[in-house]
DNA sequence: CCAGCTGTGAAAATCCTGTGAACGCAGGGA
DNA sequence: TCCCTGCGTTCACAGGATTTTCACAGCTGG
């Protein structure tokens, strides 16, 4: 809530309280930023108390927090404004003086809508391939055997996994599992998905989960990977002094070929 | 939209349909299970339309459709009554009278957080003579087999194929497929038509989708080619060591004549 | 027959992704 | 409190893939 008056925040503050929300009070623009961190359901702010850049921030913030509940709360305001506000990217506009229990309510609709989209499917899990992904231990298994997967990375590989099949954009992947907007020219991504690629490869190293769409994103779709991984010649020049186990080999099947796999089967 | 007022209603729908929305007037209460199958992407109701089972039809209505906008427009109410909608999963409560313009901003407001969570354009696959267009994989498909369409390819593709018989002109066609105004003599486009000719060609070869106008720009339209690909004698300087099977022939028709079919004066 | 357009092939410029490593931060333990 | 470890983010680079640009040849329309 960024608010200055201060009788209508205590009193907000005080109603919220009593209905267990958590509820953190501001004086002044946060930077969006921040609200990242705070991972917030929904914002109350007054842009009176934004000055000059009201519009501005409010636009930063719709963008850069799609998913946020953002309710603008103000004295007085034209239906222009009004308008203007709700094209922006806000998704309520209430004007004071309003009963408390009606901001609450509309913040709670303004959160539940957004939490809409999301749920429901939770714990179910998902096979693919030789992998078996399990929300409730945020954890993928090959056999009995863990991929070991940090949060993130299982989060993203469950996105994936659940679009099976569907190619999904780069922002779009960042905005369901980091929840904001996808800073340009942020590789995270990229960054994931080769982690995932190399658990995914130590213990189900003949399927192909995870394939590149060149200046797209990534699709996820397993594949038994002998298709690509079949016998090449070894490369002549390559003199390879310790012929590993067969388990771990295959030191010339260039990855990438692998990857790109573009022709969706 | 469930409303008796007909002022308020026939200003809401001139502006709605200059916006370019599909709105649907009802003056009674609509059962959810017909509103599923209207697809809605919100709704507007006054609860005055609906007599004493206003309540009871908001509940069923939102619980029904969770994802369905649903916003509450009445003449007068108290704070208890908004808040009791509120909760019981109504997205907004717009009192009258109200400017048609915020009408539609709620509306647009409310709707956007539902379209949010789920996929950000329509996953409409086109259908074009032998040809396959999946927005969902970045691909067009002759049969199983993709056409290994960049990305760029394949959104020129789609925007020609969305304007299936329409000549579009060359700028509108960067305009919209790059995203910023073409640069006097770019070339881009002719490129890009080449390549899509090129690999259409590989896969379709008995279609001619792409039509040039000259002077102007391009026209998509799947057509049997055999029309304009008649017995023109053999090119000479061809050597043809192994005559291909009866069934098969055509082979050395020239593409060109294929392309520049200005069938629309 | 001319001036203007378009098709073509290839070179040049640009962009994109894979990759390894460094950096910063937070939590746990000593 | 300080240090260690795990995790997420950022960076720079290399190798490709893609896009743009060019020059030229073949059409088009008057």
């Amino acid at each position: 809530m960024i608010d200055t008056d201060s009788g209508f925040v205590t009193v907000l503050a005080r109603r919220a309280q009593a209905a267990g929300w958590h509820l953190s009070q501001k004086t002044g623009p946060v930077p969006p930023r921040d609200l990242v961190a705070m991972k917030l359901n929904a914002l109350l702010v007054d842009p009176a108390v934004l000055g000059d850049e009201a519009w501005d921030y409010l636009d930063r913030v719709a963008s850069m927090l799609p998913d946020l509940g953002l309710v603008v709360c103000t004295s007085r305001s034209t239906v222009a404004q009004r308008v203007r506000g709700l094209r922006l990217g806000a998704d309520d506009w209430m004007t004071k003086p309003c009963h408390p229990e009606e901001a609450l309510a509309r913040l709670e609709a303004v959160s539940r809508r957004r939490r809409r989209g999301r749920q429901e499917h939770e714990a179910a899990p998902l096979a693919a391939g030789e992998l078996e992904i399990r929300p409730d231990r945020f954890q993928a298994f090959v056999g009995d055997e863990a991929l070991d997967l940090t949060r993130r990375e299982f989060e993203l590989l469950y996105l994936l996994a659940e679009e099976r099949g569907q190619v999904l954009e780069r922002e779009q992947i960042y905005q369901r599992v980091w929840g904001y907007a996808m800073a340009h020219g942020d590789r995270s991504v990229d960054v994931f998905v080769r982690k995932l690629r190399k658990k995914l490869e130590s213990l189900s190293p003949s399927w192909a989960y995870i394939h590149t769409h060149f200046g797209i994103g990534y699709r996820f779709d397993p594949e038994p990977a002998g298709i690509v991984a079949e016998e090449i010649h070894p490369a002549p020049e390559e003199a390879q002094p310790v012929p590993q186990s067969a388990a771990e080999s295959q030191p010339e099947t260039p990855s990438q070929a692998v990857h790109n796999t573009f022709t969706a089967g």
